[in-house]
DNA sequence: AAACTATATCACTATACAGTTATATGCAAA
DNA sequence: TTTGCATATAACTGTATAGTGATATAGTTT
């Protein structure tokens, strides 16, 4: 593995290291949604949105399309359900440790 | 899924977002090191490659131990192997189809 | 065209953190 | 105990970026 594919692999985790990223592909992953919409579903401001959509698309983790005045976004990565499934199933089995090493 | 559990699944992508914390791991993946030997492995310097070790060990990714006047450092968590091949994967295919892209 | 709406972008501030150097801690050999 | 080595930690600097408010851009309606 290259020092190039190494920085690429540690920009895409960093690009999923930001709650209000996660929060933004967790509304997407039930169904595709309009800027607006993800503004409700998220509690983001307007512009934080469109910022962080914006860093998601230039990962191509999500697509946008045009609908007249607005911009419907959806998932574009199938692997972004595995890689999350993995992180919390990760989360669960350390919570599961932790409860495990307080009741022994 | 609670707040808290998507803010620790946005630290525990964040601690695997940087390139010098992936390059230790890597060497990991292959025998348990030494600081010195990770030293040499990646090029990167003592305290630096201290630090990073024990960020990664308050995330338990790795285990420690101590060897007389050695630390031994060793890969603690076997989905680390299941997120580093996904996220290489999504890195081949998307080489893959900016290739198919060019040469279309 | 003018007014309105949805989204994107800009400028700014505050915060987090990677890398470095220097120093401290702790084990070991003499 | 003194010396030396391996590792950890502290202090500092520079850089990146999240959030915010204001503004710009584009499409839509009247």
């Amino acid at each position: 593995m290259s020092d190039a594919q190494v920085d690429e692999a540690a920009r895409l985790f960093g690009i999923l290291s930001d709650a209000s990223r996660l929060k933004l592909l967790r509304a997407l992953m039930a169904q595709s949604l309009t800027v607006s919409e993800l503004m409700e579903a998220t509690g983001l401001k307007q512009g934080n949105v469109s910022k962080h959509l914006g860093v998601l698309l230039s990962a191509r983790f999500v697509a946008r399309e045009q609908e007249g005045n607005f911009a419907r976004y959806s998932l574009a990565d199938p692997k972004l359900y595995e890689l999350c499934d993995l992180m919390c199933l990760r989360i669960a089995a350390d919570a599961h440790q932790r409860n495990k090493a307080l009741t022994r």
